[in-house]
DNA sequence: AATGAATGAGGTTTCATTCAT
DNA sequence: AATGAATGAAACCTCATTCAT
């Protein structure tokens, strides 16, 4: 936050002005992408002067951080205790965990695919979205440890590339459906996307057809 | 090609020169990234003038284009011909389409992540892109059809998003592995993805406990 | 000072932040120079916020000024009369001089060394600089004429040329010494100044030795 | 000089360019003074586009630092000899350093008032212009000590403010002389000054009149 | 009076592309 | 063909000053 903001704003109207900028960064962003957005594309559509946004921005990458921060507060907030919700459904639990990255996706479609674009040519940026990919695939990676101690799935899957494809795939499918724009059942998706990864390790899906 | 090429060079030397200089822009665009890269960076690297740049290619997109039309004939050079090939055994056929796929992935690492970087700014090799990838999601389309049809596979998949899912998975991964540079081996890799897919849709896979 | 101030303050109240937001641009020039220095910082610096600063000068140029005319108003008080408090005694009275400008300078160096800054890039400081100085010309060059009139000092020194000569020697020691921030000892300083001057244009030193 | 340089020219066309820019770098810093100068009037000046500008310095400062160095090589080449010169004449050593110097200066008075602007409120040039006065300061002490040594002038001149005084009188005048553009014959000065630091220190200046 | 937000003119620098030799 | 110089369109960012509360 404070690493941010070049100043925090002290009164109500320019806190006010923060956020419109904001929320004009994101728009613009989305509308041209990040490289070809301008500060002045930023600062017409927040409706305020060239000059206002560096009242509450150093530059055009210090508002994208500030988006970025605000996303990672979102992901905090989702925190997901899918393990808790799935009440030991194994493939319950998968499949809350699937859904509710789909729902969060497509919630912020926009900071999302933004950071996926910065991602590809900045390598701060790089480097951040691989931390977050990271606490994905560590779980993931714990998860398939635990079933394979129970038990209940494939002993002869290697685990870490069996992580980083699972992962893959669910990330890669959203960014993409979010990236074409094409409209899709979450259900649907989530369902199909949990059949997949739950029988492909070798949980037993009650549900679908062998 | 004559899209691509200003001109394309008369002379054993012009040819030698283009070739030089399609190599050093690979290598410019692998270490500093497309954006970053100078055309001076290129001519540099190529240990010619920054005008002679501009004798082969029109511009910096231009060089651009013509390593993705290398990379496309790659590509059909490549051309998988995976069922026959696997002669009846569907595990089989999988698991080659994903080595395949997996060992150009490999080869072309520095061709490939130019082209995602590209295509996360730029619409137009986006574009190109989604129709490269819409032949795999394609082919993944009519495979998953033909084994439900045939009644290998799970009939409740909902084949429009299992053949996205399945392709992003793939193609995520090699992304994931290439970009990172963590160095994994092929034979596991296209071993786990194999299994991942084939369980995953239903397919009894010989080799895999269940 | 109405030419200063944007209006003089009307309140005890007002008074003290003037005098504040003063003393603050003084320490912010020293410590960051004149055109580093932003009305920001003084403003900081006085505690008051960035506009007040406006309520009591109009513009960054102006409160130099305000310094300018205060070190104006302590020349004045300074005010020297050397050859009164000498009685008589030329050598007395060129060293009382010297002596008073060192102290004057250490005293006030700050202020002094910002009028040399501002001179060296602002055109109507220069010309005030340069009045200053006009003043102690004009003094040098009286003082010589009536040595070499009363047959004290040499007949053939070039008047004019002596006097900015004798002058630049004193000011620019001065000048030097507290640009550098080395530590030195007025009486010393006033000593061997007053032995080079005097005994340059030809006086007799009683206690120089030959 | 590789420190100065963007790119050294390689062409006749562009060492002629270059120098084309180094001399409307001065002529603009001269009319318009350092800080008021804009990189695109040294442009127009120098009759290129803006960009030109940029392939043979990297910024304002650099051409600065360009001419900094021209200067440096020149007072190298200007190297004075003066007590070999002067055949072992103490005052026409004296006299000849003045002289020189003050040719010196006059010659190059643009690119010297320039580096006392910059001086002024650039800390490195500061430290430069003090690193150059610290040769003259340096010269001037061994001579005083060499003086006292061999009994020529007076032994209890404090020599560390004496040589201080001295340079500052011969080097200020000459910047005032400069700076007000008032004209002056050197013959003169270099005289008066001679006489002033000669008489000054005790030394016996034959032509000088007690 | 005081506060802090808003304004916008103005200069810097980059680098793809074109030109002259 | 090759070279390297020349061009100029953007876009960035700062900060003195003004305004609204």
């Amino acid at each position: 936050m404070s690493d941010v903001d070049r100043r925090a704003p002290r009164t109500g109207r320019g806190e006010k002005t923060r956020d419109v900028l904001l929320a004009a960064a994101q728009e613009v962003f989305w509308k041209k992408g990040y490289l070809d957005a301008r500060v002045a594309d930023i600062a017409e559509q927040a409706g305020v002067s060239h000059g206002s946004f560096y009242t509450y921005f150093d530059s055009k990458e210090a508002v994208l951080w500030a988006i970025a921060a605000d996303l990672d507060e979102a992901t905090y907030e989702t925190g997901s205790r899918t393990r808790e919700d799935a009440r030991g459904d194994e493939v319950r639990a998968i499949e809350l965990a699937n859904r509710r990255y789909l729902e969060f996706y497509v919630a912020n479609r926009k900071a999302m695919r933004l950071m996926e674009e910065v991602a590809s040519h900045n390598p701060k940026m790089r480097k951040a979205r691989h931390t977050t990919r990271a606490r994905f695939v560590d779980r993931t990676r714990r998860s398939l440890k635990r079933l394979q101690a129970v038990g209940l799935c494939d002993p002869g899957l290697d685990i870490e590339i069996a992580a980083q494809a699972l992962v893959s795939m669910v990330s890669h499918f959203a960014f993409h459906m979010v990236s074409t724009g094409k409209p899709f059942e979450i259900d649907t998706a989530a369902g199909t996307l949990t059949t997949l990864w739950a029988r492909g390790i070798g949980l037993d899906v009650p549900w679908a057809n062998a």
